[in-house]
DNA sequence: CATGAATGAGACTTCATTCAT
DNA sequence: AATGAATGAAGTCTCATTCAT
């Protein structure tokens, strides 16, 4: 808001105090969710996300009044639910399903890998078994619209006679594990040696590959046979 | 020693205590495994660990020096090297890669997934950032010889004309991340909810449906046009 | 000011915000008073102290620079000596003595034990050992002053030949100490249990008993017309 | 136990560790019941405690789980019912009644008050509002027990026209409240001043002004004898 | 005057590690 | 070799006090 703001005049501006308080859960969330991706939740000092964040440790507990507080807010802040609406826009398309899969999943998880919320896999991996609340919440808002939106795209592309007519549930996760593992690896391994992923690449080649098992050969092969269920 | 031993009554017994003292390290490792990976490192009282393994706190600390020597020797203990012998047996098989991707690492990976040290996964996701030294320790054990094992296959498959010319290395990650991601989620997520994966039939499925993927087709498939390097 | 006062209406009011802040350390220090007689100093919050008067916990350090200062002044306000002038007018009295503590000593301590100020016994009580400064204070303002009334009264007695020649320092205590443990009882365990005291009526009685004990036998005493109201 | 104890070689000694570990407790309770008489509670570092009984800060958490545990078992411990024990001889003795409390009450009362447990009543006092489960507890085992005593040892009296027919219950407080409350006082304000209390004098002076008010008046009683050894 | 956000010293509690037995 | 009592450093959380608005 510059001085020749015209409504610098007109607006009640609101202090510079409360201006801060206003920014404060959210940088303090940032902070946390660093440091609690990093060094793991018990590991990690009450003290050290106050000082990342700026603010000192009894500022903290204005905020949220418990260590464990602060982890749930975390995960439930980094999880508000973007999935839905992706999930909406693929209802509304028409037509074979493999250029959505190309032009949305690829740069939707290449999105998702290359921001802050890429740590919440590996967040929720590592204390899931500690605060087993955290495993409804995200089962609610992660998994289940993540698979809802895969499985309705492979279910159209079977029903059209694009897809072969494999295990969807299967596929699903044939799609979706390995971005998630690419995630938790880069805020674990990857994050301590040189041996990384290009992860754009692989994301891309990954659902190219699947799509080449997924699509109808021109001409039908023979491995229909393959029983289903295995031993 | 089985029953019919005429030294078992003769000869004197080879005290128990001698015995259960041979098993110790094994015993506290497993109990320390399984509550790392259940609780993670920091969260884990070495208390817990010595009573899960029947024992007393200072007798622990007779076998290990410290909390930490007890994770490297779990780790060390859990990443013994079964892939260089696999690597070496795929080394002398002849003929097509498909039959021994799916002979071979189909019931490998059903086994891992079944065995306590389906934990390490987690267990080293968890704690490297903590304790880098175990990087070097896990890339040099599993993440390369697992990748030069699958690597050989795919790069003989391509070489015989039996696969396409993928990108190997990102097909490696293809063939191996989801079965990482599905040892992690057993002792994460899967531990807290019912919403599990069915994992022997996921990981024949999923080698399966990637075979299609590399398989060349009967007939010559128009994808080859795709550029292997996308946006 | 009285509802008759001309001015009331003639004149500006003084704001009301004038009034209340005038009457703010007089609420400061009942809200103090309160929770410092029921939680005890330690476990006292200033901020609950200000919520109980209504106002800020800023606020209050307008008026009392420190917990301690407030402390202090709590008991300094409770404490305002009103016994020298009880002790005036029992100077000024002639006459018989058990008229005197039956007509004055009954009806002070029942009102005593019924007000806030009742408190203060406990409050001194919990707290002189941690702040030794408050007990000069209330031996001056308090202890001392009592002392002297009852001990005048007592004194006079014996001299006319209406008490017994008791021992005047131990007599003080019976006639005090139970009435002190009284109001003591009532902010301690009286306020936890049903288990309660009929304060009214054993002021009373205790009165009747030690002047049963102090006055001298010979013939019948007219006690006996007093009615005993419990069972 | 010296060498030439003879139980020293066919008794196996505990072992100094062991003996140490048995005297713990107590030692913990006399210091933290010292600390809490003397500062309150809440003002008592956990801290001071330990180094009063001589151990670490953690030696006394391997005893007693939290703060608020002590203080229960601090109550608990001083609480013990002898009480009882004395109801119970009292219930044996035959004859009059005055005889009993100037032998029992006085002597019980003086040991009370020379005693540590003296200051569990200011503690009591202190901390009921705090920790409401101590005044049934309080309740149980001091107050009806020794109301119990005192009311049956007037009862008897007044049966046998030995006392006049008094209210009772006013009487056992008169006979109970100023014992207490100079307990209460030796560990309050009597331990900041000089302006103490004589208290052995005080106790056997106040029983007998009390029994002068119970006994039946008519004829010379007996009281004349007992030499007053005022300040 | 009044507010309440911010601070940081200090208290309770945990737990890895030691060591006498 | 085995135990478990003892320790004290370190972490979570509270709250008296300050000060910008």
């Amino acid at each position: 808001m510059s001085a020749s703001d015209p409504r610098a005049t007109t607006e009640a501006r609101p202090p510079a105090r409360r201006r801060r308080k206003d920014a404060r859960p959210h940088e303090l969330l940032k902070a946390a969710l660093t440091l609690f991706v990093e060094k793991g939740f018990a590991a990690t000092r009450i003290e050290e996300v106050a000082q990342l964040a700026g603010v000192s440790k009894g500022t903290l507990y204005l905020y949220y009044p418990s260590k464990e507080d602060l982890l749930k807010a975390v995960i439930a802040h980094y999880l508000s639910a973007r999935i839905a609406d992706t999930a909406e826009q693929v209802r509304r398309i028409d037509g074979p399903m493999a250029p959505v899969l190309r032009g949305m999943l690829v740069p939707w998880w290449q999105q998702i890998y290359a921001s802050p919320a890429s740590g919440t896999f590996k967040l929720v991996i590592t204390e899931v078994r500690n605060f087993p609340e955290i495993a409804e919440f995200y089962l609610r808002q992660v998994i289940e619209p993540g698979h809802q939106l895969i499985e309705t795209i492979l279910r159209r592309g079977i029903a059209s006679g694009e897809f072969r007519a494999v295990n969807v549930e299967s596929a699903v996760h044939s799609l979706l594990l390995p971005m998630v593992m690419l995630c938790t690896h880069k805020h674990a391994l990857g994050a301590c040696t040189t041996h990384s992923i290009d992860a754009a690449q692989f994301i891309a080649d990954h659902v190219e590959l699947v799509l080449s098992g997924l699509l109808q050969s021109p001409r039908g092969r023979a491995r229909a046979a393959r029983p289903i269920k295995s031993a």
